[in-house]
RNA sequence: GCGCGGGUAGCCAAGCCAGGAAACGGCGCAGCGCUUAGGACGCUGUCCCGUAGGGGUCCGCCGGUUCAAAUCCGGUCCCGCGCACCA
């Protein structure tokens, strides 16, 4: 076989069988605190794409690399297997759709085993099982008693497509589209169960601030998908022409500042006063039914014959129904105020109203605030108050809490945009919400010896599969024994994947859904890893789910992941991969032609995990080729051949393996494999060089090898572990022990510069001074007395450096050439930093001499300043040796 | 409109949190080497000027702080993402 490419097959095949074996993967349940590494579990769709390959390989690398840092490590793996998807693909193929998602659960699994992703497989769950949506019913019952649960007749967004409801985290932009299917979602009224997720409202806002370890913009879309608002809620009492009493109609507002500018109010279209009206007022009913437009862009109303009366100024208003008012944001009713906004403006320019200014911009001067103009457009700055009683002059900010405060029935309030989470889904293959319903008792939760409540057998049927097994739907009522049906609604998806990383801990116990002392031992989850698109909906439900366990089931934590990181997406020409574009690349085909690693080491090294990067197939064929040559490089290798390693080219190469181990372990503890293997395959660069140019000293030779064989396990496993074996080592390289470094990457950094840099200098003085044939270069290292006087220049605060330098007997002794490096430093000394020691120095020159030798083909020699002529020494600092070129 | 992120050499892109070297790396381009890993590999160059390591200019734009700014602060213009007749 070439070095061009390698049997990976058969190498991969025999490593994961020898995985197997051993059980390299398992968690024993009496490890106490692994590190818990988790990729959002997938939906099983059928093949594993791309970004399935790129989520869990970074996963994987990442448990890998703490596995090989001494730690028990959790890295477990389940299925997402509810869904529909799965109900459509069973009526497709004339199947149903337990036994679909089986097969897709074999084949992906298979997949993930060809990746040689290390997951302990005893852990595995897969959502669709009666033994792991039992406890999603149970939980359902349990929130249910603590008053988490509620059922309510709901507007409700229905998808006629999938014909289910949608929660609003799954309807999709401007167009309202349904998130599976993009198509167009509808409003329908029906009888839904709600999961209370805003009686954490405040604590899932608030505490995204202590979320340090996930992205900003995850935070950020959090935190304005809850939409906590501070403001205030005033009441105006709303009045008919003939004095009808409609009684006090709450309107909040952000802006209570602006009250005196209040010009008109404003229901929504199907708030309950709009309701009355649109039966006895037939222009309000010609809006409501045929111009409202509550989509378009233009704010459109029609003036009512009642009066609201502003709770502040006392004055009379007009009321109006407006489209742009919506009845499930604040209270359905807002007052408008078209001085101090935009879209109050517009629609009080087109209908007529009063415009008035209450607000002036701050000018920071005493001769007193001038009211703006506002005729054309809305002042909606903060200011200062202007014709506002005795508000006048209060900045907007203390009025605001002075209204509040003074106004009778006003207070303080608080508004969110996050509304509770309707779980009911008209759906067959989901979680059966446990509920009977009674024609006596109502709604009556299924006790909970009666769970599961299991799924019966699949309908094909164009409606809910569920409505029409009637044998399984007729029951009788837990409570009065009457006949009664079952609810026929399963549940939303999402709240199985919002605790499954809490069954991985314990996956078989039949009677809890967590073994509670493990469970807080091991959680929360260390190192999370999933797609963006999760930023909202899967991550704020599990959030709510830990908290309400931490609050009712004795969970000893309030979030469940620590860290988080949304990875990037693999592209093709700058484009997502999609089906529909027909630009997939199938990663059973990269495994097959060259092998898992290839794929797994070109995705890492491709990019940061968190960015997007273009496959290509080029990119591909030289990870390839690298991994052939590492694999010939150590094959190569004869222990017993080879030279004493005393010289420097060895000492050189030590270094370089200790820098790169520096380095790498920093990157691997940062997830940016990128730069680690960046550092491994420059290491494996080095020592190939090492044996083409030099004797290589077997010890040091086979520790490089031994080093980048391990640097690169974490990536590409199968063939670390076969090199590993090659090389002697004992057990699994997957078991190894993380090298360790004899420097600090500070210390190596320095070393490479020191050398890039005096390499860099030759080279300038070379081309610069026009020399065509160099025959020796001197490398003249700085004497010691400019090494100290640089470390007292860097911690001296002193005024005149000058003097306390010369108060330093060695360096005084110097004479001029002190005095003029003492104003060299004088000149600098804020810039100043310390370089490498001395001796450091001089060795880390001596080791890189070779480079230089070869490069120019002229011998080279590293001599100590007292070695050297004066004047040519005259000219070394710390870090940069003096340079004597003789032709 | 609001919020967040970003604008760095021909292109991609690190550095910015913790200010101190024309600014890591990759691609592309150019030169050299290679009894050889050959539609590769190694070395070097790639802002301008310079016959001994020097000088000038530089990180979207404008301004500020500082001995010192790609880095901190303010303003401004573009790009991306999220939310949005949200009161």
């Amino acid at each position: 076989m070439s070095d061009e490419s390698y049997d990976h097959a058969a190498i991969e095949t025999r490593w994961q069988e020898a995985w197997d074996d051993a059980a390299v993967y398992r968690t024993p349940d009496d490890v106490e605190d692994p590190t818990y590494v988790l990729g959002m579990y997938p939906y099983p769709s059928g093949k594993l794409h791309m970004g399935h390959v790129r989520n869990y390989t970074i996963t994987d690398a990442y448990a890998r690399y703490r596995r090989m840092q001494g730690d028990d490590v959790l890295h477990p793996m389940g299925w997402d297997a509810f869904g529909l998807p799965a109900e459509n693909a069973a009526k497709e193929r004339d199947t149903n759709p337990r036994d679909w998602t089986f097969d897709c659960i074999d084949t992906m699994k298979g997949q993930m085993k060809s990746m040689g992703f290390g997951y302990d497989w005893e852990r595995e769950i897969a959502t669709c099982t009666p033994d792991y949506y039992k406890w999603n019913q149970w939980f359902f019952t349990r929130f249910y008693e603590e008053g988490l649960v509620e059922r309510r007749d709901a507007d409700v967004n229905w998808c006629p497509s999938c014909e289910t409801v949608l929660a609003d985290e799954q309807v999709e932009g401007e167009e309202e589209l349904c998130w599976r299917c993009d198509n167009p979602v509808e409003q329908r009224e029906l009888d839904q169960w709600f999961l209370q997720i805003t009686d954490y409202s405040d604590e899932l806002v608030d505490y995204i601030d202590e979320l340090e370890g996930w992205p900003d913009s995850v935070r950020q879309m959090q935190r304005n998908w809850i939409g906590r608002q501070y403001g205030t809620r005033l009441p105006f009492d709303v009045t008919g022409p003939d004095g009808h009493d409609h009684g006090t109609v709450e309107a909040f507002t952000t802006r209570a500042d602006t009250v005196y500018g209040a010009t008109f109010f404003a229901l929504a279209p199907d708030h309950p006063i709009t309701e009355e009206l649109v039966a006895e007022d037939d222009d309000v009913h010609e809006f409501v039914h045929h111009e409202a437009d509550p989509d378009g862009d233009e704010p459109n109303g029609v003036e009512t014959d009642l009066t609201a009366t502003n709770p502040v100024t006392g004055e009379e208003i007009p009321v109006y129904v407006a489209d742009f008012v919506l009845s499930d944001v604040g209270t359905g009713a807002l007052m408008g105020v078209p001085g101090h906004d935009d879209r109050d403006h517009e629609f009080a320019s087109k209908m007529g109203v009063d415009i008035a200014p209450v607000v002036a911009p701050d000018t920071g001067e005493d001769d007193g605030p001038e009211a703006p103009d506002v005729s054309e457009s809305a002042f909606t700055d903060d200011g200062v108050l202007v014709n506002s009683g005795e508000y006048s002059g209060l900045d907007s900010e203390s009025a605001r809490e002075a209204i509040t405060a003074d106004t009778a029935g006003a207070e303080e309030a608080t508004q969110y945009r996050l509304r509770d989470w309707g779980i009911s889904r008209q759906r067959y293959w989901g979680t059966p919400i446990p509920v009977i319903h009674c024609d006596d008792c109502g709604p009556v939760m299924v006790p909970e010896e009666d769970l599961p409540v299991e799924l019966p057998e699949f309908i094909n049927t164009t409606g809910n599969p569920l409505d029409e097994a009637e044998e399984w739907k007729q029951t009788t009522c837990p409570d009065c024994g009457a006949d009664a049906v079952r609810e026929t609604d399963t549940m939303d998806t999402f709240v199985d994947s919002s605790w499954y990383f809490l069954r991985y801990v314990s996956p078989d116990l039949p009677d809890a859904p967590f073994d509670p002392a493990r469970t807080n031992d091991w959680m929360p989850v260390d190192q999370y890893v999933g797609g963006i698109e999760h930023a909202v909906m899967h991550l704020l439900y599990s959030r709510f789910f830990t908290k309400a366990l931490a609050d009712y089931e004795g969970l000893e934590h309030r979030e469940p992941f620590t860290n988080l990181l949304a990875q990037g997406m693999v592209q093709l020409e700058g484009e997502a991969m999609s089906k529909s574009k027909g630009n997939t690349v199938s990663p059973q085909r990269i495994v097959e032609e060259y092998g898992a690693d290839t794929a797994r080491l070109f995705m890492m090294q491709a990019a940061q995990p968190e960015r997007d990067f273009d496959w290509t197939e080029e990119g591909v064929r030289s990870t390839y080729r690298f991994l052939g040559r590492l694999k010939d490089l150590v094959q190569s290798f004869d222990p017993d051949a080879g030279g004493s390693g005393d010289d420097p080219i060895t000492d050189y190469v030590a270094d370089e393996i200790d820098a790169s181990v520096a380095v790498a372990t920093e990157e691997y503890d940062d997830l940016t494999f990128n730069v680690a293997l960046r550092e491994a395959q420059e290491l494996v660069g080095t020592l190939r060089q090492y044996r083409d140019y030099a004797d290589p000293h077997p010890e040091t030779f086979e520790r490089g090898l031994a080093v980048a064989v391990r640097l690169l396990a974490p990536v590409t496993p199968h063939l670390a572990e076969e090199l590993y074996d090659e090389l002697g080592g004992d057990g699994f390289v997957a078991e190894a022990e993380w090298p360790s470094a004899d420097v600090d990457r500070e210390t190596a950094e320095k070393r490479r510069q020191l050398v890039e840099n005096t390499r860099e200098d030759v080279r300038q003085i070379v081309e610069v001074a026009g020399i065509e044939n160099p025959e020796r270069i001197d490398i003249v290292v700085t004497p010691e007395w400019k090494f100290d006087a640089l470390g007292i220049a860097v911690e001296s605060d002193a005024d005149n450096l000058i003097s306390e330098l010369m108060g330093e007997s060695h360096i005084r002794e110097q004479g001029d050439a002190a005095a003029s490096y003492g104003q060299d430093l004088q000149a600098e000394r804020e810039a100043l930093s310390m370089t490498l020691a001395p001796e450091d120095e001089y060795e880390s020159l001596v080791a890189a001499a070779w480079l230089v030798e070869r490069e120019f083909d002229a011998s080279a020699r590293v001599v100590r300043a007292d070695e050297a002529d004066d004047d040519v020494a005259n000219t070394a600092e710390p870090g940069r040796p003096a340079i004597d070129i003789v032709e």
